[in-house]
DNA sequence: TCATGATCATGG
DNA sequence: CCATGATCATGA
């Protein structure tokens, strides 16, 4: 893979880099095979786009570019830059929690700053010819901050409760939370309503799509 | 049509 | 199991 960006404008370079190249282009250069679709491999794409920038792989609870305070994304949109997914963030502590504030966060470090690197995402398109975009950096507003950090607040102190079952994916109004596992039988300890400890699937924080589209649109409109 | 809940691959 | 990278696919 690339060497580590030592600095946000070289990144910003690789970034340059690869804008316009599509996928089987871009796995050509790093020796990596382009799978027929994503259907078993749902992580290809952002996995080849970090070779490309040269982030550090692993599977540390900490942001790609920790050196440079920043986090990569890459988000599936459509021909007319409608964003395709909701974007996951992290998973979500469910135990000894009571220290825990928006400001320490996990999410709250790995939102910090973000590169978000569109690409296409469109089924009917061949995996090997989507192309990729122009990736930008993205510092959340007082007021989008802000609403993270309510709901936020909102499905930690339902956790603290004892009340994860009773959490759906429709409240929250930019954050979600939602099952994060291999397969249903995965489970992990949490707080019941009587204190007592149940087994429910382990649960991650996701960005929901009308939050990322506002994003994209914000930039989209500023290079208009 | 579309979002929620479920799922896939990999490394430690 | 938990963390990373996410998208799939079915019910509404």
């Amino acid at each position: 893979m690339q060497p580590t960006p030592q600095s946000e404008s070289q990144l910003l370079s690789y970034c340059e880099a690869i804008a316009g190249y599509s996928l089987s282009e871009l796995a050509d250069i790093a020796g990596i095979i382009t799978p027929e679709n994503l259907r078993k491999n749902k992580g290809w794409v952002g996995q080849l786009i970090e070779w490309h920038l040269g982030a550090s792989a692993g599977s540390k609870p900490e942001q790609d570019f920790k050196h440079l305070g920043i986090e990569l994304k890459t988000i599936p949109i459509d021909s007319n830059g409608k964003v395709l997914e909701t974007t996951f963030v992290c998973s979500t502590p469910i135990l000894n929690t009571t220290h825990l504030t928006w400001e320490n966060s996990n999410i709250r470090n790995k939102l910090s700053k973000v590169l978000w690197l569109p690409v296409q995402g469109e089924r009917k398109i061949p995996l090997a010819e989507r192309l990729v975009g122009n990736g930008f950096l993205w510092t959340a507003s007082t007021q989008q901050e802000q609403l993270m950090r309510q709901d936020w607040d909102e499905i930690m102190e339902k956790i603290a409760l004892g009340k994860i079952e009773q959490i759906s994916a429709r409240d929250g109004q930019v954050l979600q939370l939602r099952p994060k596992a291999a397969n249903g039988q995965v489970v992990t300890d949490a707080y019941g309503e009587e204190g007592e400890l149940i087994k429910v699937r382990p649960r991650g924080f996701y960005l929901k799509k009308a939050f990322t589209q506002h994003i994209i649109n914000q930039q989209f409109n500023l290079n208009v």
